[in-house]
DNA sequence: CAAACAGTTGAACAAGTATTCAACTATGGA
DNA sequence: TCCATAGTTGAATACTTGTTCAACTGTTTG
């Protein structure tokens, strides 16, 4: 998604416009860390999924894999690599009975936040 | 990003295991629809990028595209397509004044969302 | 044991996307 | 007017990612 290129510095060294350059430090140095970015978009994306929110709705109820599949209409395997980013990120807990694996939300948290971005596309 | 295919539905037809049909269709109309999934994922989507994330942070003051590119150490070229994006996604405003075009959030709904995120990481 | 089913996984493919580069517009100063 | 700077844009490129397909594990039932 990115090229990374540690080196190089970009243009705009002269900047006879714009800010001074105590106050762009300043700027600089107010920006979260760059771990705590990439968490935080990491975190982002695993919501900028149309079949991975799905996924969150239905479980609300714990369901099994093949339930999940047929209320969404896709296929296991698909179902079950998108649960598994799911599971990575600590969104799902699952729980094994025979053959099934149920799958449940982790916490409310997860609820929280889709509600609240609801309300903002709603506005 | 998806393989759009309106035909051909999924397996587990027999289901000895899992819920009832009728729980089935109840699950299914409990989604929201479609088109307010995508506006969702799209939504959550314009957060799932370090550079975008980052220049929401730096433009808590406005700021120039010039110095956004400053701060954030990148080319003008880079900021300004991303800040495109967030355009269209009505989440900053824009305001020019000679040669510099000014940019800010749009309101306060960004910051709070973004608090929100960090503080599930942070948990 | 064998068959059937639930679920997972890795490779391949198609589609999406962030940055770079070059070309462009427009504004302000000499 | 001429030039430097601010900013935008489209194409190209490299990288990411969601689904499919096939193969696999493990569990239950006959």
């Amino acid at each position: 998604m990115k090229k990374h290129i540690d080196e190089e510095l970009p243009m705009c060294e002269g900047h006879e416009q714009g800010i001074a350059d105590s106050e762009l430090e300043r700027a600089k140095e107010a920006l979260p860390g760059e771990d705590l970015l990439y968490e935080l978009s990491d975190f982002f994306r695993i919501f900028a999924d149309p079949t991975r929110l799905k996924i969150l709705f239905t479980i609300e109820e714990p369901m099994c894999v093949c339930d999940i599949a047929r209320v969404l209409g896709m296929t296991k395997s698909a179902v079950s690599h998108q649960l598994k980013i799911l599971r990575q990120s600590d969104l799902v807990r699952y729980r094994k009975s025979g053959k099934n694996v149920f799958y449940s939300l982790s916490d409310e948290h997860v609820k929280v936040i889709i509600e609240y971005a609801l309300e903002h596309i709603k506005e």
